[in-house]
DNA sequence: GGCCTTCAAAGTGTATACACTTTGCATTCC
DNA sequence: GGAATGCAAAGTGTATACACTTTGAAGGCC
């Protein structure tokens, strides 16, 4: 082991959107955070399959992926589900979420310049019209480019994709405990923050 | 789509370190943490499952599972390797974990506790041993342990998890660029913190 | 009638097979 | 001699096969 490291092996492009497993990937999430899969519901592998012309083996590749993304839980022998957040797991990541926002704020405060801003206000705009017009996938996904937003104003990609994680997660979870307030909430805080 | 939810599928106890696949990614972890695998080095598939006495389908899913942690990068058609995190990777990765160690530690002030105080003394005591005798492996462990520690004391799971990821993603960062300067700021700012 | 046992259908977990791509070397051509 | 070409070995990507577990229900037992 522990041999001298032979050199770069090309280059660390990551655009993993079209082959076989990305697609299932995509596909089942949007299934799941605009509602068309509820949560539980069973996910067996050979129907899939069947849904994407593949063999199991990509399939499982995908719900595998998928369960590290806390979209569906895998129980041992008996198959994927469709996650169901307990509450307190719901409140543990809508705080890790608000953690990071303030934080994310509070350097962008540092370097912001007014055409960010003038971008930030646009966007914000945007949120208020999904939010009037109660256009939940929308919503949620408005909701979540504001952060990934905020990221990349601070050139930081690896909090970006953090975030994005932390935010698909969370449309599944707003989906579950369907609380209106929580989207005016953040919403409304999006616009103190802004000012 | 869109059925009615059946029931929960069992208990949400994730317990998967005795499976295969499991061990393999943690025992390629730790060889990379613990620098017996450079960064850069070829991770072929045949040989691991010779190792572990699998089939290279479980080799397979570990590489992937690896790869969502940002430990290995895989390049399609030519395999996996041991991540080689680029300078602005490794600033926007530290520069996460700033965040979230600050956030972390406000939110902390508001809860904790005198026993609670005492345990992250007794933490930040180890800490020091260990960059006292250079004890690489060690030292990147304790410091990572640090942050979960508090996110547990924090009682946050969420975010302990997160935190745990991201400084695996740290101990490769470290290793590559081993700025000693890193650990002891680290190491320093801890105290502070818990001050 | 209700409960337990048994069994088949369905589904997951792992291994293996096979096609295709990459890679390094040997050979050839200039 | 050096560079380009062709080829074989190695390795990855996907499909398929098969063993084992779960599940639901029919049948038997009390």
């Amino acid at each position: 082991m522990a041999r001298p490291a032979p050199r770069l092996p090309a280059a660390r492009s990551e655009v993993p959107s079209d082959d076989s497993t990305s697609r299932i990937v995509a596909s089942i999430t949007t299934a799941i955070v605009e509602r068309r899969l509820m949560p539980g519901t069973k996910l067996a592998e050979q129907p899939i399959a069947d849904i994407f012309q593949v063999s199991r083996t990509l399939v499982r590749q995908a719900l595998n992926q998928l369960s590290r993304d806390h979209l569906v839980t895998l129980t041992p022998a008996r198959g994927a589900f469709v996650a169901q957040p307990s509450v307190e797991e719901a409140q543990q990541v809508f705080a890790v979420r608000l953690m990071l926002e303030t934080a994310l704020m509070r350097q962008l405060c540092a370097t912001i310049t007014p055409p960010q801003i003038a971008t930030l206000r646009r966007h914000l705009r945007d949120e208020v019209a999904a939010v009037a017009r109660t256009d939940v996938s929308g919503r949620t996904r408005l909701l979540a480019d504001f952060h990934v937003l905020l990221a990349q104003l601070l050139g930081n990609a690896v909090l970006a994709q953090l975030l994005e994680d932390l935010l698909r997660r969370c449309s599944l979870i707003a989906l579950m405990y369907q609380s209106a307030h929580s989207a005016e909430h953040s919403q409304d805080e999006h616009r103190q923050i802004v000012d």
